[in-house]
DNA sequence: TAAACTTATGTAAACGTTTACATTATTAAT
DNA sequence: ATTAATAATGTAAACGTTTACATAAGTTTA
């Protein structure tokens, strides 16, 4: 059906080797035969059997993205910038999120196992022991987004968190003057919001105020953990001037309760939150959080991975961490 | 590295075929060997080279989903459908959108005259001639989402934008009492937003509302458009009681205008959009709007590309269409 | 018990490339 | 003009499967 370079080589009148090598502009091969072949394969509208060149090159071309969920705009970006690293390097990148019918691990191994992606990049909150040994078992090699430095041999790329959490809760204190801030933490066994709470109670230490155990409330990164949270601070007999919430949705979720108390944001109360999701730019007042990149995450980790899928072993280990900024919104005094 | 059939083949002392045989659960095996070979393929920890596979099947088991741009959580919920019906039926999606470095032609392309993907959906608001002509002539199965009814040779998948449209408009009339009603529109060549404008007209002529050419304004689907639509219309002398916005995110834009104002909405000014987003339900007042089955959108699309995949040109064209329902939100009277 | 099936296995080709090695044609060096 | 070096091309194996066809082994059937 599809021509190929025998057929080619056949009006060529010379051999397939001739052909491949003159298609894949190696060197050794006379310029009109070069011309020829190539003009022959233009007529012909030929195009190479990817199958055929894998099977040899034991290549494949294709990264493997592996994820919890595809939902929000944040992995959204990330799969963003993965595809345009990607793309600039010959690669194609398959999606693979976790829903009902495939767990992470099930997804992994099929990545990992197959010779079928030439690469994997894995971005999930919290790895948990039997990931770790997948991942640390695995010939493929593998980029880790956003999660604890607990598997050393292998590339990861993280948020600086810390430093993210600490400028904030810094600039709430220092330029908006609060002193009483609470913090709404995310899930207990989330990497990302447990450097975010260091880097809260740094802040707060390095300024000589004194940690509250009060207005350390758990939460759970969804916008109705945000308003039960923000509830408990509010109806607190000493309650907090300002709310630090470890992300955006738990932010938005806050507005809802203090706009519902009749507070105001940023007087009665200030808000903060953490990633700089679109929202955060279309609610009232624009919030005060902190940006995080998210599609650098992403052509970082394809960079990392590509690299490391072309050079091997010969190339050290990177861990990246890629610092945040603060976005001054009006939900904080200033 | 890998160990390969040839390896099971020796330990078990039988031929490469009868290992891929067994391994394939074909026929014509005696159960000992089967049960043999499978132990022995387990403890070498055997994966099939999906390549040579790929070479000799002609198949790839991917499909590829083509859009304009992955943001927002719109094309996020497709790809979710996409993805889950591929899993289901052992295919990998890879997903390119077009951006900086890559136009939708070229992605197009790519997927299409290669042997690398079984199959594509392409997901673009608007067709030209060249995605038209590049679409008509491909041998690869395709599967277009939400475009309009121009390339008969091919399945398609789209919202009833007509119907819901008309549904919203009529509420707004029957239900909410409204009588001026506006309409800011869609792109010019976006063919959802040209159905969504037909669907509104209809309805005003059922309900004998004459069209007034004052209130029809043009948008861009973007939150600015929508803004500024609106306050065109808020300054007008005689001016709408309620306005549908031709997505959500225009809708929004409206509040922001209409807050600004010190407008109340619903009473002074209905508002409706269309998408249902999950930022409708976030802002206060919650907004009426229509709901479009986002994920299902990918689950049809892809279960018709897998069915045309397997199926070839046995199976006739079909074109899919889904409908909308109406969320009674708290921006229009009720 | 031979003939006729059926079942189980093997042989070898095919899929479409790339590439090491061999060969021939061309150019440079003496 | 002969030899040496280089450039261009060809030959054939390899990649790891699947599968049509051939063969061997086992089971009915008359």
């Amino acid at each position: 059906m599809n021509p190929t370079i025998k057929e080619i080589a056949k009006r060529a009148n010379v051999s397939i080797a001739t052909v491949s090598r003159a298609l894949n502009d190696l060197s050794n091969v006379k310029n009109d035969t070069k011309v020829l072949i190539k003009k022959i394969a233009e007529e012909l509208n030929y195009n190479p059997n990817i199958a055929a060149r894998n099977l040899v090159s034991k290549k494949t071309q294709i990264i493997g993205f592996v994820l919890p969920e595809i939902e929000g705009e944040f992995y959204t970006e990330v799969i963003k910038g993965i595809d345009k690293v990607a793309y600039g390097s010959g690669y194609h990148m398959i999606v693979a999120s976790s829903h009902s019918e495939r767990s992470i691990v099930e997804t992994l191994t099929n990545f990992m196992k197959r010779n079928f992606v030439d690469g994997v990049i894995v971005m999930i909150p919290a790895v948990n022991q039997q990931v770790k040994e997948l991942i640390e078992g695995s010939r493929v090699p593998v980029v880790i987004i956003n999660a604890k430095n607990e598997i050393d041999n292998v590339d990861t790329v993280s948020i600086d968190n810390y430093q993210g959490a600490y400028s904030i809760t810094n600039y709430l204190i220092k330029n908006s003057g609060y002193k009483k801030i609470a913090i709404i933490k995310g899930p207990a066994q989330n990497n990302d919001a447990l450097e975010r709470f260091e880097g809260y109670l740094s802040a707060l230490t390095d300024n000589n105020i004194e940690v509250n155990d009060n207005w350390i409330i758990e939460g759970d990164f969804t916008m109705k953990g945000g308003e039960l949270a923000c509830s408990r601070l509010l109806t607190l007999s000493d309650r907090p001037d300002a709310i630090f919430a470890c992300n955006d949705i738990m932010a938005i979720g806050c507005y809802k309760v203090i706009n519902n108390l009749g507070l105001n944001i940023p007087d009665d109360i200030g808000v903060a939150g953490f990633d700089h999701i679109n929202l955060s730019e279309f609610i009232l007042p624009h919030l005060t959080t902190v940006h995080v990149p998210k599609e650098e995450l992403g052509t970082e980790a394809g960079k990392l991975l590509i690299d490391r899928i072309e050079k091997g072993d010969t190339k050290e280990i990177t861990h990246l961490k890629i610092s945040t900024g603060i976005v001054f919104g009006n939900s904080s005094k200033n």
